[in-house]
DNA sequence: GCGGATCAC
DNA sequence: TATGGTGATCCGC
């Protein structure tokens, strides 16, 4: 087979390239396929993604002779073993058959340009494609005909088809569309799992029985509701499986269905012969490396060679390819789906150009952002992904201990992966956020508590985007950028984990060891690479419930086995704290143009109104965090906002009517109320549990330096008979309580009263106290450090 | 946990 | 002139 291939490569060369186009998935039957592989090669030749592509495929090869190789090695004992591995595995599998449900997959047909046809008729019985000169979506079944298919580039589709008509995406359309489809999907299915917009898979079980229908019929209805409801054609399939119910819908594709009984043989036989490429998560590569190393072209042959597939395989991918063998795939309906990862990536005319790429970054880092406080994430995982001037992929990703959403802190980590690269030239750049914090929710709790745990992840997510609004329309210049990419100062933020500040008010029923105070300073810098893992634990451990039964001494054990001490970056990190505070003042301040107007609605008020102006800048930010929360799902559909559900309809006429409304007034569900305000309520309401332990977590980050101290102050009235942990950076939060335990990269590094502290000049808490004094000795020392 | 790859739409 | 964007998963370190 090797032999016969190669001599054609060299006298037909682009029989060897991009099989892609023109696989047969659906509606290019008729076509010339060699004369279209002709062209996509010639149109191809010589650019850097021909290139790229020719690696790819030389990877490939040798990933194929490499199998081969490894085949070849198996001796005839070895073959026995798996074969016999193998065999049992195909017994357990069948067992798990299950052929009680009634699935049935809906594929809309030529989705977009259907619906571009739809809103303009004049599209009828033409050549067309959906997306421009460098990326189709979508190609009608008239372009098809052309060898013209979805992810081929518009020039070479115009190149097969010059008469192919373009029509720019529009997925707000299609969205539309989606939603109607999905309406008559409901019907048959409450629980209809949507693939994609235009896809959908049902257990249509239920309906099957209580209307004494066969699938056929249902299915025949369904996609006459379809059309009656949206004027587009859809195909189905039906089958006792997912997977096969996929396989299925293509069948008969446009406008068709096929029905798979739910009966063994049937399955059996439909699958003996089905090319494997027809299998979803089979695709390009392992449909070549399967036929070029196993000869494997059928599903069926997935089982003749289950005993060499077990020996050269993972034993998920063997499992895999003895499912689809057999013809098994999912039939349950899995209950919820959280989202994983949120990403976005754009490509450009490659370049080198730092600032440019800079640019891209902090677009994409605001981008990102925003999408994430839309679902309320706040993520642990950053990864920068790079695309070369040659089409190579790179990504890079960093860890770190604690959950981010804020737009600056994406910008900071994505930064520093991107400043690693340099010098580079890039078509893209993409970042992508996972490791979401709501993963492990599985803690329950009172209303109330939950309630407050939902106020501070929304509220302070929400209010930090606004300062980043107002800061990069005002003073971010590419000059700037280079500085930041050409230094190595660490452009430090106020992080804040909205998770430790949920979780201790969640949790709290345990007796007091000690009746005593205590202080941690923390510091939030993220780890280097080094031991990231084991920090996030010593993290987690005072964060918990559990820790707090603890005594301190253990917790100092354990904390202490985990990191190097680095007093330099823990002044540097308090440094960099002040600096944040006063750039957010800064922010306050470029709300009004010339110190009079507003920036957002330009009302003008006079600098000496500073009543009035906080309360019309706290204004803006509940419009924006109503704004923020309308455009969300609702609530009462879903509890949590990590359902994969892209589509919304958004409602703003209440905004609209609170716009009228005076700024000063405070709405009672806390609406409008500002970040400060939400965190006085939270800890108002924390303080009349009297809960015999408190846990205060930088729970005064968002309130003004007089205010805090003032609240400091009250925190310490009210808790006289309680144990009370604070975590916090400012040195008046925690100069008096009875013991101090200073942080430094997750490891305790030092543990005293605070006046046994400062009687060493040397300590790092007396480092810090004279930092602080240093930096506030310009105003009034009203806090009375010693 | 990271990075490369594959896959689907 | 010119080959996308989003999300998931797996494998081998």
């Amino acid at each position: 087979m090797a032999e016969s291939e190669s001599s054609e490569v060299t006298s037909r060369p682009w029989q060897s390239y991009h099989t892609v186009y023109t696989n047969a998935k659906a509606g290019m039957e008729g076509v010339d396929k060699e004369k279209v592989q002709r062209i996509v090669y010639e149109m191809s030749k010589g650019s850097k993604y021909f290139e790229n592509e020719e690696r790819k495929e030389a990877f490939i090869k040798q990933k194929i002779e490499n199998m081969r190789a490894r085949c070849a090695k198996l001796t005839a004992a070895e073959i026995s073993h798996y074969q016999k591995v193998a065999d049992k595995r195909i017994l357990e599998l069948e067992a798990t058959r299950d052929l009680t449900r009634i699935w049935l997959h809906v594929d809309m047909d030529a989705f977009y340009a259907a619906v571009e046809t739809l809103s303009n008729p004049s599209l009828k019985g033409k050549p067309m494609a959906v997306g421009g000169m460098s990326m189709i979506s979508t190609a009608n079944y008239e372009a098809r005909k052309f060898g013209v298919r979805a992810a081929m580039p518009g020039f070479i589709a115009r190149k097969l088809c010059p008469q192919l008509i373009f029509v720019p995406t529009d997925f707000k359309k299609y969205t539309y569309y989606s939603d109607l489809t999905r309406k008559v999907f409901q019907k048959y299915d409450a629980n209809f799992m949507a693939a994609s917009l235009d896809e959908g898979y049902l257990d249509i079980t239920n309906v099957c029985k209580e209307r004494g229908m066969t699938s056929g019929e249902v299915a025949e209805e369904l996609r006459k509701g379809v059309y009656e409801e949206t004027g587009l054609t859809c195909s189905a399939g039906v089958a006792p499986n997912r997977l096969l119910a996929k396989v299925c819908s293509d069948i008969n594709k446009p406008n068709g269905q096929f029905i798979l009984p739910n009966d063994r043989m049937a399955v059996m036989t439909f699958i003996s012969s089905l090319p494997i490429r027809k299998i979803g998560g089979i695709g390009k590569v392992t449909e070549h490396l399967l036929r070029d190393v196993f000869g494997i072209t059928t599903c069926e042959e997935m089982l003749q060679k289950s005993g060499i597939l077990g020996a050269l395989f993972s034993p998920s991918s063997a499992d895999f390819f003895l499912c689809v063998g057999l013809g098994l795939g999912s039939t349950n309906t899995p209950q919820v789906r959280l989202r994983k990862s949120m990403s976005n990536e754009r490509t450009f005319l490659a370049t080198g150009d730092e600032a440019f790429l800079y640019h891209k970054l902090v677009d994409l880092a605001e981008m990102l952002s925003a999408d994430m406080k839309k679902e309320a994430l706040c993520g642990r995982t950053l990864t920068l992904k790079m695309k070369t001037a040659s089409f190579e992929i790179r990504t890079r990703a960093v860890t770190l201990q604690k959950y981010i959403c804020s737009s600056e802190d994406i910008l900071k980590h994505a930064s520093k992966l991107l400043k690693a690269e340099l010098p580079i030239s890039l078509r893209l750049i993409g970042l992508r956020m996972s490791q979401f914090n709501e993963d492990k929710d599985g803690t329950p709790s009172d209303p109330t508590q939950k309630t407050l745990s939902n106020f501070i992840v929304s509220g302070v997510a929400t209010g930090r985007n606004m300062d980043d609004h107002i800061s990069f329309d005002s003073d971010l210049s590419d000059d700037h950028f280079i500085t930041e990419l050409k230094t190595d100062l660490p452009i430090d933020n106020h992080e804040i984990c909205y998770n430790d500040f949920r979780d201790p008010l969640d949790s709290n029923e345990v007796s007091d060891p000690n009746n005593s105070n205590c202080l941690l300073i923390y510091n939030n810098d993220e780890m280097e690479k080094n031991d990231g893992s084991l920090n996030s634990k010593s993290k987690a451990k005072v964060n918990t419930p559990e820790m707090i039964g603890h005594t301190l001494k253990s917790y100092e054990a354990e904390a202490s086995q985990l990191v190097k001490i680095d007093l330099d970056t823990m002044n540097k990190r308090t440094n960099l704290s002040d600096d944040a505070v006063s750039s957010s003042n800064q922010n306050k301040q470029s709300l009004w143009v010339d110190d009079y107007k507003c920036l957002l609605c330009g009302i003008e008020m006079p600098s000496s109104f500073v009543e009035e102006r906080q309360e019309h800048s706290d204004f803006h930010l509940a419009e924006r965090l109503q704004k923020e929360e309308s455009d969300s799902n609702p609530r009462s559909l879903t509890p949590k906002k990590r359902f994969i559900q892209k589509d919304h309809i958004t409602s703003q006429s209440k905004r609209k009517k609170k716009h009228k409304s005076s700024p000063a007034d405070v709405a009672e569900d806390g609406e409008n109320w500002s970040m400060g305000q939400r965190q006085l309520v939270c800890l108002a309401r924390v303080l009349l549990q009297r809960r015999k332990i408190l846990v205060l977590d930088e729970a005064t980050t968002l309130v003004d330096t007089t205010t805090d101290n003032v609240i400091q102050w009250r925190i310490r009235e009210e808790t006289s008979r309680c144990t009370v942990i604070r975590v916090a950076h400012r040195i008046p939060t925690i100069i008096d309580n009875d013991l101090v335990l200073v942080l430094d990269e997750g490891k305790v590094v030092e543990y005293d009263s605070p006046t046994e502290l400062l009687k060493n000049n040397s300590s790092a808490f007396s480092k810090l106290v004279m930092e602080f004094k240093r930096r506030s000795s310009s105003g009034n020392n009203h806090w009375g450090l010693p």
